[in-house]
RNA sequence: GGAGAGGUGGCUGAGUGGUCGAAAGCGCGGGUUUGCUAAACCCGUGACCUCGUAAGGGGUCCGCAGGUUCGAAUCCUGUCCUCUCCGCCA
């Protein structure tokens, strides 16, 4: 959410950005509302006031006339006072109601633009897409010929969308965490697992929406609890309702996690294999900042990408997404898209995003400087170190040789323990 | 799942109908004293909303939501959470 205050004094620019970001929302009513809201208050102040005022008199009545006339004077004050406060409510329910929909602002940088073909091309990674010799395949005859994973069986457990992994897609899955953690912990990355459940207001906290027919995630059904799309989601949670002193901050996170996504809507196109699934691991980074430290610590997390990635041999380039596709809490946001030689395209393996105060806002995460009074809002920041299931794409598609093999990367052979993935048994 | 106990300020913890935004201690900030450090002593110290240039005023908040009452941290109902014991279990 954005500051109340900030809105109205800014409502201009808010309304631009809400045009760039392809986002319909009537600020004019919110501001129309929020002024509803203030003389509100004062009334209902007012009549508080003069009801503590009958209140603390009547213990200082002279008999009981005057005692039972004052509480009748109160009595009929309350009910005014009650009447303004149910006015009150319903001003704020309209006024959560857009607030809520008012996206974050948006980088000065950021690409302007309706969609992500307006995404901007910043730079690529250091490995060149490779020209190949012979007819790459994709993850998914990959996984068949070295009998890597199996979908049909996934979907006869759990339906579309679902998978098993074995064999060396096992060890890689580990192996990826590993290579991941071990980096980011050598970076100054605190290790952590979360659950992978939350409830829903943590959910909200995050800018997810646990229902309505547009959801991506699951809930439990009888409990306040839904299945978590993303780890950013628990350790956002983490600081939820929390102080903390400035000078802890920052604080740099390397959660790990499974994700589930119900992926409502995104049928029929790229759905094949690994790249659109309802379940997968995520080593996830996730950082509180100070306010004038975010920027520095987006490019931080983008460069954490970047180097697991070039680690890893995979091509890449780096996209600067445009506003139209930011979503709600982001500020700024840089994706990595992987060379996906099975698809012949790029293909998003990782996202970072700086949420500014926008979610620590909503899940009241705040800070406290020593000497200063008061507290304010901490930053929020979140990127993908690595999501298993896109990461193996690139690892099984761009590391394939002409024979069928897979090359297993220098750096997770220690993981694996093997230099090549082969076929199994000759087939 | 069964039986209890409890949720109060940054922390510990008093408070069972009005004078309680809330004792006390700790912590924190400022000051006195001081060769330095420490100690001692004194003063101050919650958040949010709102009016005001300011000084300052008003309102709300004792897990959350309702209820009783002129008046609720305190009584009632619901709900969430935490802890202890028992059972079950990786």
């Amino acid at each position: 959410m954005l500051d109340r205050k900030f809105i109205v004094e800014n409502a201009e620019l808010v309304k631009e950005n809400c045009r760039n970001r392809g986002v319909k929302v009537d600020v004019d009513r919110f501001i129309e509302l929020e002024n509803q809201r203030k003389s509100t208050q004062t009334e209902l102040d007012e009549w508080n006031r003069r009801a503590n005022e009958v209140s603390k008199s009547i213990g200082k009545a002279k008999d009981t006339a005057e005692r039972e006339a004052r509480k009748e004077e109160g009595r009929q004050l309350r009910e005014k006072a009650a009447a303004a406060e149910a006015e009150m409510n319903s001003i704020l329910d309209e006024l959560a109601a857009i607030h809520k929909s008012i996206p974050n602002l948006s980088h000065p940088d950021a690409p302007i633009g309706a969609d992500d073909k307006a995404n901007l091309e910043r730079f690529r990674g250091k490995t060149p897409v490779p020209t190949l010799d012979f007819q790459p395949l994709d993850h998914v005859q990959l996984g068949e010929k070295l009998d890597l994973m199996d979908f049909e069986a996934g979907a006869r457990v759990a339906g579309h969308g679902f998978y098993f992994l074995k064999n060396e897609a096992v060890l890689l899955e580990l192996a990826l965490q590993q290579y991941a953690v071990q980096f980011l912990l050598g970076q100054g990355f605190v290790p952590i697992t979360t659950p992978d459940l939350a409830r829903n207001d943590v959910l909200e906290g995050t800018g997810y929406i646990p229902r309505g027919p547009e959801t991506q995630i699951y809930s439990i059904e009888g409990t306040d609890l839904s299945l978590v799309a993303t780890a950013e989601i628990p350790l956002g949670g983490l600081m939820a309702g929390q102080t903390v002193e400035a000078d802890v901050l920052p604080l740099k996170y390397c959660g790990i996690s499974h994700c589930f996504r119900t992926e409502a809507g995104a049928h029929g196109r790229a759905t094949r294999g690994l790249y659109r699934v309802h379940q997968f691991t995520k080593v996830e980074m996730f950082a509180f900042t100070l306010p004038e430290q975010s920027e520095a610590m987006l490019d931080h997390l983008r460069d954490m990408e970047c180097r697991l990635f070039d680690g890893l041999g995979i091509p890449y380039r780096v996209v600067d997404t445009a506003t139209g596709d930011l979503g709600g809490p982001a500020y700024r946001k840089y994706d990595l898209e992987a060379w996906m030689p099975g698809r012949g395209e790029y293909g998003e393996v990782t996202s970072t995003s700086n949420c500014t105060d926008y979610q620590a806002r909503r899940l009241n995460a705040r800070y406290r400087v020593k000497g200063e009074k008061g507290t304010r809002f901490l930053h929020t920041l979140n990127g993908t170190a690595i999501a298993i299931s896109r990461a193996l794409i690139a690892v099984l598609e761009n590391h394939q040789q002409s024979d069928g093999s897979v090359a297993v990367p220098d750096a997770l052979r220690p993981w694996v323990g093997k230099e090549k993935i082969e076929p199994k048994s000759a087939a």
